[in-house]
DNA sequence: CGAGTCGTCAAACAAGTGTTTTAATTGATG
DNA sequence: CATCAATTAAAACACTTGTTTGACGACTCG
């Protein structure tokens, strides 16, 4: 089966492309070379590079979102009320519990969240949306049951506020973490920063109007 | 004078269209042709596409890194204590202040900021930090100051999360007024959105550890 | 007027892009 | 073994990219 095989080195080394340097800076003749493919094989297998671009984002989202949505029917279960803090909290241990059990690098994912929010291209945004977007409604809907008296507009904006300090610092969080340990002499696990995340969100969502 | 008006014409048409579609999407022949003048303007008058991206930030960050410096020389001349709230809505207040006087779209820049960081673009960071790195600096100074009691690692992770959901919210702001008017068909402007983060970023900073 | 700089222009350049084609190779099935 | 589909391979395709060239006109200044 050497189908399989092609396929996952192709996805393999456009993820890890795609993450260091963006779509358009990343051509097809550089994956497939680092994958050791020819080079028809990404046309061959996936149709066209928006395509790969596509399944490179859903081998990690599908099984994230299904994790996700498992995690909340439990919490949903157990009926005791949930705070904002124990959803973000289980966010992001999803989605560390997730790619570490891949054996993938967590930041990686973030860059490509973070690319496929704001390198506009739309086909990614619509197939993301039209794929995952139920589960994020639902994710939403639970945090926003957790902060009564906000107003909705508020709610989504400060949601937005927090997704953005979230995808912004994480896909950054090799760079940061080098001109923290240049100025501080402090090396920052991504673990010990999403301690600091946490609260730092669910402080922004709780504020006071 | 026909120079000045060339390469005025070619940073204003490169400004729109960077801003909408990324830099490596954007060519020069999209470039010359919106702004009516010929192909090999950009290299006669910037040497090549790199300069011209960086001429484009400079343009608009110089005088604006200007007018927040000597804000901050008017703040702390009347040496009153400065709260983080009051530090935030000055750098709010000149960015705004600054874009509308020239007429031009604060959220445009903005996207201009947040492509600078995730389109790593490794000279327009180089050239960014700099340019201007002590300027900011000295606003972070100010703002730790207004902290007390925050660890330096953490204000300075903080200080991040505070700079992605900016960037990140106000570089999509049109794309996410656009979701809200639909599902709440309320409006919200830019004006409004700025009320709306900074005391949510404010309440970051001040998160309890 | 004539020299010389500055800006503009059309054209060409070399290199790189995604995709398609056609042929060779593989591996399983009847 | 022969057959046939699935996969790989090399080559070419058509097109776009940033940059350079050399001719041409406009202009100032001695």
């Amino acid at each position: 089966m050497t189908q399989t095989d092609t396929v996952g080195r192709i996805l393999d080394a456009a993820e890890v492309l795609f993450a260091e340097r963006g779509f358009t800076e990343t051509s097809l003749r550089t994956i497939t070379s680092t994958a050791g493919v020819n080079l028809a094989a990404v046309n061959y297998h996936f149709g066209s590079k928006k395509e790969l671009i596509q399944a490179v984002f859903e081998r990690f989202l599908t099984p994230f979102t299904r994790s996700l949505v498992e995690e909340l029917d439990r919490r949903e279960a157990m009926d005791e009320p949930l705070s904002a803090e124990r959803l973000l909290d289980s966010l992001y241990r999803v989605a560390m519990a997730n790619l570490e059990r891949e054996g993938r690098n967590p930041q990686r994912f973030m860059r490509l969240l973070g690319l496929a929010y704001t390198q506009s291209q739309g086909h990614l945004r619509r197939f993301i949306v039209s794929r995952y977007g139920d589960s994020y409604q639902r994710f939403a809907g639970l945090l926003s049951k957790a902060l009564p008296g906000l107003d909705p507009v508020t709610f989504y904006w400060r949601l937005y506020f927090m997704l953005g300090a979230t995808i912004f610092t994480l896909s950054s969080f090799d760079a940061i973490e080098a001109i923290l340990k240049e100025d501080f002499g402090a090396e920052s696990s991504l673990q010990e920063t999403l301690e600091r995340l946490v609260p730092a969100a669910a402080a922004m969502l709780h504020a006071d109007l």
